[in-house]
DNA sequence: CCTACCGATCGGTAGG
DNA sequence: CCTACCGATCGGTAGG
């Protein structure tokens, strides 16, 4: 438990300064002023610097596709599992934002195989989205719109949170995730505009 | 004009490797290398790393204003300014796809000050947009949206590009953003199904 | 633009 | 977890 522990504190860290300064721009000196230690003792925490780092990026690769999984996979309609993924999707950044960080800024630092790794992850989740998108497309909520892009719509808002996001802030993660929702559903033109096609 | 071109090729070089490894993952001795010098050399041509790292994001901050603002200040319906706008912002991604990697990951280097002047550039970029949102809602032709999340939707898409756009694919830039465009103003549900409101 | 070099810092190890 | 230390590499400078 005390070394447990210890361990999580050292994970904690990283993340914190990772999140601020880079992977590259971390020293295994700073992690372990963070708590204290000397900068040798860390290695009786961790095998290297780049364990470290990929423990931090696969634990957030982790936490997107267990809360959102259960979503895509579950019943109802297209449109209610997109609102609710995007809630999960923000939830995981705002209890993990710097993890959110570092998954989705420093994966590139891995190695190759740990870099494959990740990414195939990252593809697993991005399906789950395809999925609602071709359900909904399917059950003929959605208009017969190209999956690749209403996808990559989708996760461009949701991966671009950890830019912008302010956990701190006055506004909660399942009511950001409904505001793009609501937008992405419904879009930002007024249907009733114009007779026919849209007016541009 | 020879030391203005050399100084250019030193430019395209720290795009290159500050796009694929990052700041602190680059050397100034890989830069010197790229381009066949010695590690010194390289100091006829630069003042520090860093002076490199804020000519390398400043050009590419100012490329999307200037591709941007005659279109956010010109004539037309605001629906047709989105478009435009998200095209010009895509065109400039397909070309300084490197660069704009850079533009957004690696401002967290610069010192403060510096930081902040391109956190200036890119509010007033982002501020293009918004005026297009509010133009549009004005208009009565967009609904009546919450004007942050609209331009958040529309930045995330034209900022997530550099992840995954290919400017070698087969689809040219235009109609990448064509497509987002399509989405964002239409949305992805249908608009005859259901009757009154949408189902979820 | 080169050669030669600077002090500082890097990730990591040894031995306790 | 500490102290002491390793070779390698860092950004940058001097003098030509």
């Amino acid at each position: 438990m005390a070394k447990q522990g210890r361990r999580t504190e050292v994970l904690e860290a990283a993340i914190r300064l990772f999140s601020a300064r880079g992977y590259h721009g971390t020293s295994v000196r700073e992690i372990a002023d963070a708590l204290g230690m000397g900068s040798g003792s860390i290695y009786a925490h961790i095998e290297s610097k780049e364990d470290l780092l990929f423990e931090v990026v696969d634990q957030a690769a982790e936490r997107f596709v267990t809360a959102v999984r259960p979503i895509a996979g579950g019943p109802g309609p297209a449109a209610g599992k997109l609102r609710q993924a995007l809630i999960a999707h923000a939830e995981v950044v705002a209890a993990s934002r710097d993890a959110a960080t570092v998954f989705l800024h420093e994966w590139k630092a891995l190695s190759p195989e740990r870099r494959a790794a990740v990414a195939a992850k990252r593809d697993a989740y991005e399906e789950l989205y395809a999925g609602i998108i071709r359900q909904g497309v399917a059950e003929g909520r959605f208009r017969a719109v190209d999956e690749k892009f209403a996808r990559l719509l989708v996760l461009s808002a949701g991966n671009w949170l950890y830019e912008w996001y302010d956990p701190a802030g006055p506004m909660g993660p399942a009511e950001v995730a409904e505001r793009f929702a609501d937008l992405i559903l419904q879009g930002l033109q007024r249907k009733e505009t114009g007779r026919g096609r849209p007016s541009v």
